[in-house]
RNA sequence: GCCGAUAUGGCGGAAUUGGUAGACGCACUAGACUCAAAAUCUAGCGAGAAAUCAUGUGGGUUCGAGUCCCACUAUCGGUACCA
């Protein structure tokens, strides 16, 4: 047994001691930047997931110093958060004293653990000199006009008391603390990341993502195709305007639905017959919170507005208008022309409240039967018999359309366009699911929106030469009622001049949400001491952009999307020099408990690394997480594993006790060495950990066969595992008898020529079933082979009377004999 | 509903991308060492007496399919009245 605590200490003492991983100034190096999502230091500590996470990037950025990188591998603290300020205001302990806690616990964890992180850039959101850069980038968005005020139905935690971004709402309930949300009207701050939705969408198109985050990115992004078009009122100069993705479809438009939140409603109240009923209809709407309206959502509702038609822009027909919250205020133009024979969701309308469907689409099978014949109207297809709405564009055919009739639904809906922009009913439109980011957080522990409003001036930036401005030290940190910031009862730190006029005004009370801090840190990383600017443009050129970017699957929509808009936006000012922030993203999978359980306080089931450190040792640790499965999938814990990962490191331990001379690779060994380093070095760019690992089981056990291991040998394999096993390695490497460290060897190099197999164990098939292995040289002449082969006796015994009807041979690989 | 992923021994998982299915590890069994146990070491370990059968199910392509194609099923993750 080796004894893993001494040594594991000892290196890391040295580490610290002499810095040895902190990245180096010199910018003419090439550079290797790699990136892991810098932890929120909850109360419970480092998570095993975590590590997961740290050393995968970990063994690559040990991997690129060996390969003579100037590696930045940075580490930080994301402590603004709702958890620290939630235990603030149970315990009555202010959140910096909890979070300079928290911050201390989990960076003794890591350094526990022997990541080769640059500790002497840590940084940490909730510093004054960090978020002095956080406030002045959000004014630089304000002066931009990307950061505005409006008043907006936002989504608010009746538990949390605050605010909510779409995003924190989880099926109707706040995403933190389960509690329901509802709509509430306030004046917040917003970005217009809307702006960008397209940029974001085309970008990643050059960007080295998994396939799946980037599919998450457009899926959230949500862009879709279609056409605004005007509805007159009837015996009014108004119309109503409506999005559709399929114009196509408008002659089978018999309806109209409006959101109850629509401004149409209040301009025509005169008009409006049944006002009394819309407005109750109304009312009740606002009062439902989000959960009850998507719970709800298998019984549509609606109120008939009565007294006003809408004429259908093509067909001329009059058409009811209806109100209902199947439409949402907050995409297109909160209002929809209704074909129910073409929509799911205006299908179930019409049939609940016996509204006309007028079918306007059949499938190519069905057009074809009926053999429709372009601009014939058509009688036979009886709408009646639908029993669903027809919605697939792919398979469609324009019928009972005018001068649509027998376009594919492709057509048809370009056809429709042209025809609607020429006689000016409406014109082709991009829309975005993607709404502006809701900035505002009435919440004590976050960064101070660096905002002044003052009755003359509106709304006025901190001067950026005043940043930081501090958040003011407070004892009470309970949100108000009515859900304003707790910073609203700091009248002193509320009252202040305008900065432009000079007069009395009052500070924005707001703070940011948690996704601030995180939306930038990897720039701060490359020059995190820098108090004139927020990174030096010399740093910038040098480091961006992040070579490698790893972190958890749940941050791959969110704050992968913000910081690229935030990198965006900062590009455009000319501030950094790339037009993303990222080069490559990967993710890995979760941690799940020992009975496949995701880890929970209360299902008890949460392994705590400090245990396994104290048990195991940092590198068995290490090596388990990366043996335990492919890396980008959900893995249970196993205190079993782990055990064969310890006993793994215990025999690499007596590997010194099987050691003799040699400055070579041995005969008998020469072709393993060179086909291990070129599978560990390939598995490692891949991620593909877990079967490195076999690599050096399967080397150590060849070794213990062989009952010797030469010192070249020995020196290549410590090389090799070294980034995954940074301790055990380089001691080893000392008691070798070397006086650098292996940390900075160079990787170990491979010959090709001698991965390759001299003599092979050829399997032979009989149709297709393997029934006899022979020994051949490589690249052995055909003709040979095939007499060997031949001569065999077992072979001989199954062709024996058949007809051969063919032979295959795949040089080197198999050979296959067809017979009869 | 939509998007994405996954399915291989008792378990976690390998498989050079169409070429010997089950590498490596765990668990298990036997042996060595020990008074004994643990640890360690050695050997065995998909099913079947065998022919053979086996990679979620059913088809297909191929000399050859875990891998490719078609149609399903199950599980997990994300998202959802987005017109």
């Amino acid at each position: 047994m080796y004894n893993f605590k001494e040594i594991e200490q000892k290196w890391q003492d040295k580490w610290e001691k002499e810095g040895t991983f902190n990245a180096k100034n010199d910018y003419t190096l090439p550079k290797w930047y790699g990136l892991i999502e810098f932890p929120y230091p909850s109360g419970q500590g480092l998570h095993v997931g975590h590590p997961r996470s740290n050393t995968a990037l970990d063994i690559i950025a040990r991997k690129r110093r060996m390969q003579g990188y100037n590696v930045l591998y940075p580490i930080g603290f994301d402590a603004f958060g709702l958890p620290a300020e939630n235990y603030a205001i149970k315990n009555h302990i202010h959140p910096k004293i909890i979070t300079k806690q928290n911050t201390d616990h989990f960076r003794k964890q890591l350094k526990s653990l022997g990541f080769s992180f640059d500790w002497s850039r840590e940084i940490n959101t909730t510093d004054p000199n960090y978020y002095k850069w956080t406030q002045w980038i959000f004014i630089q968005l304000f002066k931009h006009g990307l950061a505005y005020k409006a008043t907006m139905p936002i989504n608010f935690c009746t538990g949390c008391k605050v605010g909510l971004a779409n995003e924190e709402v989880v099926n109707g309930v706040c995403e933190r603390c389960g509690s329901p949300v509802v709509q509430k009207e306030k004046s917040q701050w917003m970005l217009k990341i809307t702006e960008y939705a397209q940029r974001l969408i085309d970008d990643l198109d050059d960007l080295d993502f998994l396939d799946k985050i980037k599919a998450q990115q457009k899926n959230w992004i949500g862009r879709s195709e279609g056409a605004e078009v005007n509805f007159k009122i009837k015996d009014s100069d108004d119309s109503l305007l409506v999005y559709t993705t399929r114009p196509d479809t408008l002659f089978g438009a018999t309806y109209m639905v409006v959101s109850p939140e629509h401004p149409f409603i209040n301009k025509h109240k005169d008009m409006i017959k049944n006002l009394d009923e819309v407005k109750e209809y109304q009312e009740k709407a606002s009062m439902k919170s989000d959960f009850e309206r998507s719970e709800l959502n298998k019984e549509k509702t609606g109120v008939e507005i009565k007294g006003i038609k809408a004429i259908n822009p093509l067909t001329n027909e009059e058409i009811p208008i209806w109100i209902s919250d199947y439409v949402l205020i907050t995409y297109g133009t909160g209002a929809i022309m209704a074909v129910p024979a073409h929509d799911d969701r205006d299908f179930e309308f019409a049939k609940k409240f016996n509204l006309p469907i007028k079918k306007v689409i059949v499938s190519k099978e069905e057009f074809a039967k009926y053999k429709v014949d372009e601009g014939q109207a058509n009688s036979k297809i009886d709408d009646k018999e639908m029993t669903e709405a027809f919605t697939d564009v792919e398979n469609g055919v324009a019928i009972n359309s005018e001068f649509l009739n027998g376009l594919e639904s492709k057509d048809a809906i370009n056809k429709a366009i042209e025809y609607i922009e020429e006689n000016k009913l409406g014109s082709r439109k991009v829309n975005y699911k993607l709404r502006d980011w809701v900035f505002s957080r009435q919440r004590y522990w976050g960064e101070p929106i660096p905002m002044v409003y003052c009755d003359d001036c509106g709304w006025v930036p901190v001067p950026e030469e005043e940043l930081p401005l501090k958040l003011p030290e407070i004892k009470d940190y309970e949100p108000g009622e009515n859900g304003e910031s707790p910073l609203a009862k700091q009248t002193d730190w509320i009252n202040t001049k305008c900065p432009h006029c000079g007069k009395p005004a009052k500070r924005e009370t707001d703070t940011m949400p948690q996704w601030a801090g995180s939306s930038w840190y990897y720039l701060r990383y490359m020059d995190p001491h820098n108090d004139k600017e927020f990174v030096s443009k010399e740093a910038l050129e040098y480091w961006s952009p992040v070579d490698w970017y790893n972190g958890g699957m749940e941050h791959t929509t969110l704050h992968l999307l913000y910081s690229r808009f935030w990198h965006k936006f900062l590009y455009d000012l000319g501030k950094v020099p790339t037009k993303e922030p990222y080069q490559k993203r990967t993710s890995h999978g979760m941690i799940l408990g020992e009975n496949g359980e995701k880890m929970s306080k209360s299902k008890g089931n949460v392994i705590n690394p400090d245990d396994i450190v104290r048990e195991f040792g940092a590198d068995s640790f290490r090596v388990y997480e990366m043996f335990m499965g492919p890396f980008d999938q959900t893995a249970e814990w196993s205190m079993d594993s782990i055990r064969g990962c310890n006993k793994f490191l215990d025999r690499v331990w007596s590997l010194q006790d099987i050691l003799v001379e040699g400055d070579q690779y041995s005969k008998e060994t020469e072709n393993m060495m060179h086909k291990a380093i070129k599978k560990v070095s390939n598995d490692i760019e891949e991620m593909k950990y877990n079967t490195s690992v076999s690599t050096f089981m399967t080397m150590v056990n060849e070794f213990s066969k062989l009952k010797k291991i030469n010192k070249k040998e020995y020196e290549t394999f410590l090389q090799l595992l070294n980034p995954f096993a940074p301790h055990i390695t380089e001691e080893i490497w000392e008691r070798l008898g070397h006086t650098n460290q292996l940390a900075y060897e160079p990787w170990p190099k491979y010959d090709e020529e001698k991965t390759i197999d001299e003599s092979i164990d050829l399997p032979v098939q009989i149709n297709g079933k393997l029934r006899a292995n022979i020994q051949i040289q490589k690249d052995e002449d055909k003709d040979s082979i095939k007499a060997k082969i031949h001569e065999n006796e077992k072979i001989q015994a199954y062709i024996e009377g058949k007809e051969i009807v063919k032979e295959i041979y795949v040089p080197n690989r198999i050979y296959n004999i067809v017979i009869k």
